[in-house]
DNA sequence: GTCTATATCCTGATAGAC
DNA sequence: GTCTATCAGGATATAGAC
């Protein structure tokens, strides 16, 4: 994320664009089934549970919901899942990968810090909009995961803060940004793109691309310099 | 709102500095008991179960854990309270009731827009902090209540949303906010707020005092007019 | 790999004594 | 207003036939 254009083949856009619950829960490059080395019917479960944890939540879920949802009878959800828990880890995991490769992506693609802020922050808060269900997994349903699968998260988390840290250090560093307090703002720029996945449902009037305009704008302007700044480093 | 000024004899940093479950939950005013016209064991309940729907969520909460934590049997519950729905109905009016009055106050005995947002969205960051318990059941078990109790809270989110959108309108009327979507920022300002209920405990580094500064720095930086625009206010 | 049937335990809520 | 005892149903997960 700090070689500005080395990548820029990658399209920062393309992998922003994907509509389905599939096409979030895909590794970039899979291939073997729609979701990478699971089978067909796990993955039926899985968009089943994705569904019902984001509309009821994780212990308002009964494995008989995910169930009849995937076509199954109760028992049919063990074969592939050895619990209620691991399906929500196997979600949360790859809902975090795939937010993580998206934001990787969108920074590696940039040519400058600024262009890098709008990418990812946009990027991001659009994927919690055309991908609330999952992300509302990612971000909401994170306490009910038990401890060793909590701490297996904790570091994708923690990868996704870094990459907004750092491209908030290479734009004080260029001079394109001011930001007194680096890892304050890099939360509070997460939190606004996270509660995305909060408040947006399909009914409403704001589109997944207008709220990626929207808020890799007001990125932007939250780390700008002011005008006495401004004035110092253009002179 | 908008009368800069006027209620300045309210120091607006008096409710925010409220440190106790107990106190959030407590209106403005109240005498009679703890929290206004509820029994003290009413409020034990209210306490008890806060607690465990801040750290477990609503359904991962059973009756039986509520009515322990709070001394009592299982059945003992029910003399107060006709279902855990309406346990939680109470604990997220209460808590929407007390947030939108601190941001009602915090506004209107500010003297300017920008002071004005720097309190509400400062003050309402610190009540996340402080009261991250009872800000998480107000802000992320919302869609737990039954739908007429939903119905009920939703009247005063909108309230808190014109609050936030008010002064927000006034600081452009000034001159001293440029902004180019009144409801979208609005949005995104609360959205860095509420976040704090979910990423805040008392373990972090940071003290409710400080986010209650960086926030409120944070909310001017997002509307703040750029230099052009600056210079043409100046000129 | 999927089913039917079921074990085992827990859930919200109530009845009725004190 | 609080208790003990309990109802009636639902929860996750497993056993064993096919």
């Amino acid at each position: 994320m700090r070689a500005y254009g080395m990548l820029s083949t990658v399209p920062s856009t393309t992998p922003l664009s994907e509509s389905t619950l599939l096409a979030a829960l895909a590794p970039a490059g899979g291939r073997q089934s729609a979701v990478g080395d699971v089978s067909d019917t796990a993955v039926r479960i899985m968009l089943a549970a994705a569904d019902a944890f984001a509309q009821r939540g994780f212990h308002a879920t009964t494995t008989r919901d995910i169930a009849s949802r995937a076509g199954l009878s109760p028992a049919g959800v063990y074969v592939h899942f050895t619990s209620k828990e691991v399906l929500l880890f196997e979600l949360s995991r790859r809902g975090h990968e795939r937010a993580r490769d998206l934001l990787v992506e969108a920074a590696a693609a940039a040519d400058s810090p600024t262009e890098a802020l709008r990418a990812i922050i946009g990027g991001f808060s659009r994927w919690h909009a055309e991908h609330y269900e999952l992300g509302r997994i990612v971000q909401f349903e994170f306490r009910h995961l038990r401890p060793e699968h909590r701490d297996a998260v904790l570091g994708l988390r923690k990868e996704i803060d870094q990459v907004v840290a750092g491209v908030l250090r290479d734009g004080v560093d260029t001079g394109e940004f001011a930001v007194t307090d680096v890892p304050a703002t890099a939360l509070a720029l997460l939190s606004m793109a996270i509660d995305v996945a909060r408040w947006y449902t399909p009914d409403v009037r704001r589109t997944p691309a207008a709220i990626e305009a929207t808020y890799g704008e007001l990125a932007f302007r939250l780390v700008r310099p002011g005008e006495a700044l401004a004035a110092s480093v253009l002179s």
